[in-house]
RNA sequence: GGCGAAUUAGCUCAGCUGGUUAGAGCAGCGGAAUCAUAAUCCGUUUGUCCGGGGUUCGAGUCCCUGAUUCGCCA
């Protein structure tokens, strides 16, 4: 794409022997033993059934991670060490003493203990990683295999692929940022999610009349109608005894066709049988009018009942949108019903006695956050618009032609022992290799810089520092000489198409 | 080029192993209500179930084929 000539080199590699007869016999038993999605275990087929290489899990130097022992400039290729990290997680986790609420076991006794399952939850662009590589290394080395893989598709955006060179896609921290509720999305998301591999369309107007409709008009509004009434005509008191028996099996029921879709994986299943409850109360509600029954003073019984079963149901429903909205759960049992903690699922057939005044709990979106949410030029903070920086003398085209700038390739990226700032670079300028210091160590993970090009000064006099000779300079924009006060440090780089050695002027 | 997935009302989606007049939510339209941060309720319209063949007593559902979109591989 950049018209440059890839360069030929020879290298030694390591291989993970996924060829091995008894590798390739293991995998095709523990993906076509049935627990994997169909379309999981038939992608994973069509890769069994051609001849299976071996699975190359070596990478030269400069690269990031971990540098195989015994073997200088190689590094463990991330896809392999992955899974080892997430267990020294799991591990660390243990060893600090905060799996202790969920088990007394250690980390050893957990991980061997049959009954514990491992499941991953991906993405459907990493099967290739999570049901061939890593079952196969992790069996190999006498580790725990995953139970099972769970795949789900992409998010798109109105019917298009995400795209950061596009522009195309969501930013979940401008999403924060315009001051969208995360539960929004969760429940969004969760509508439109099932047990296959497909994908999932964020289309903005019908996330809108969705969240808005289902979460604020139908579920929301329930504890908004009702609750008042309880607190202005009985104190807060619900009428427990109307509620015990009447609605527990109901509630019961409910909750055991909701766990069993969430339990498959079958969400917009799951809340398509909780919005239908909601619909059910509110219906009831209005036939029932207790907006009439508080008028007349013999019908309070009646008044009574109907708004505690209506809060009744709204407790049911958050518990059962607790795997989906714990955040708006959570507050319901804390401030509504006077609870010290969130809900527990087998709560669902918990007779609550009473309430505190109703606050409210959501609010609806907004269309103009869905606009500013797309408006790619509210990413820059408006006061970073002005920056002040003193205006420097006139200079000459004479004086500008002194400067030797020219494009780099960064070819090596090191930490600098004993140094905060400084980062180790070393560059291609085309017709040589360059070693330079850069003091971006604050904005930049080395592996960021791997690859990319840059600009250069090139003929700015050698300078000896403490940890080596820096040989040139690195552009780099910034707000002024102090980083950390400004929003970092932006190293420059040229068009697409350039190639290390040209002449910037 | 090979393999696979998807295509159902204006929008977003359900429709299990083929079985009676194809469903839901939202939007639309007409009404009611006014407790609720305009949130609710009742009624109601809309579909060559992507096209074309076929199997069957019967197909959105199975088979073949074509189109479009997407993915993996080459």
């Amino acid at each position: 794409m950049s018209g440059a000539r890839p360069v030929l080199k020879t290298s030694e590699h390591y291989f993970f022997q996924l060829s091995a007869p008894e590798c390739v016999e293991f995998l095709r038993q523990w993906t076509q033993d049935g627990k994997l999605q169909s379309e999981v275990a038939n992608k994973a087929n069509e890769w069994l059934g051609g001849a299976l290489g071996d699975w190359d899990i070596s990478r030269d130097a400069p690269y990031f991670g971990i540098e195989i022992p015994d073997a200088p400039g190689k590094y463990f290729y991330v896809w392999l060490d992955a899974p080892i990290g997430y267990l020294a997680s799991l591990k660390n986790y243990f060893d600090l003493g905060k799996a202790r609420a969920q088990t007394t076991q250690t980390f050893e006794q957990f991980m061997a203990d049959p009954a514990v399952e491992q499941i991953h939850f991906i993405g459907k662009d990493i099967i290739y990683f999570h049901t061939l590589f890593w079952p196969a290394t992790l069996h190999f080395s006498g580790y725990k295999i995953p139970n099972n893989v769970f795949v789900h598709g992409f998010i798109t955006v109105s019917g298009e692929k995400m795209s950061k060179s596009r522009g195309t896609g969501i930013s979940p921290k401008r999403y924060l940022e315009v001051g969208m509720n995360a539960e929004w999305l969760r429940y969004y998301i969760a509508a439109k999610l099932n047990s296959h591999v497909e994908d999932v369309d964020f289309n903005p107007d019908d996330f809108v009349a969705r969240v808005n409709s289902d979460l604020v008009g139908k579920y929301i509004n329930i504890a908004s109608r009702a609750a008042p009434f309880i607190t202005k005509h009985f104190n807060g008191a619900l009428a427990t005894q109307e509620l015990a028996g009447y609605d527990i099996g109901m509630a019961r029921t409910a909750a055991d066709d909701c766990a069993a879709s969430f339990e498959a994986r079958e969400f917009g299943q799951a809340l398509r049988d909780i919005m239908r409850i909601a619909d059910r109360v509110n219906e009831e509600f209005d036939r029932r009018q207790p907006w009439n029954l508080a008028k007349d003073a013999t019908k309070k019984d009646e008044l009574h009942a109907v708004c505690s079963r209506a809060l009744y149901a709204f407790q049911l429903l958050s518990i059962l949108l607790a795997p989906v909205l714990p955040k708006t759960s959570e507050r319901v049992a804390k401030e509504l019903f006077g609870m010290e903690r969130a809900f527990r699922w087998d709560e669902v057939t918990r007779v609550p006695t009473g309430i505190r005044p109703y606050q409210h709990l959501m609010t609806r979106i907004d269309p103009k956050m869905i606009d500013a949410l797309f408006e790619a030029t509210a990413m820059t903070p408006p006061e970073l618009a002005k920056p002040a920086i003193p205006k420097l003398p006139d200079i000459s085209i004479e004086d500008f032609g002194k400067l030797d700038l020219r494009v780099a390739r960064v070819l090596a990226v090191d930490r600098v022992e004993g140094a905060d700032k400084l980062l180790k670079l070393t560059l291609d300028i085309g017709t040589e290799t360059r070693t330079v210091f850069a003091g971006i160590k604050g904005s930049y993970d080395p592996a960021q810089l791997l690859d990319r090009l840059v600009v250069m000064v090139a003929n700015l006099a050698p300078r000896k520092m403490k940890f080596g000779v820096s040989q040139g300079m690195v552009l780099a924009a910034s707000l002024d000489d102090t980083p950390g006060g400004g929003p970092g440090i932006f190293v420059v780089s040229p068009d697409t198409g350039a190639v290390p050695g040209m002449k910037v002027k």
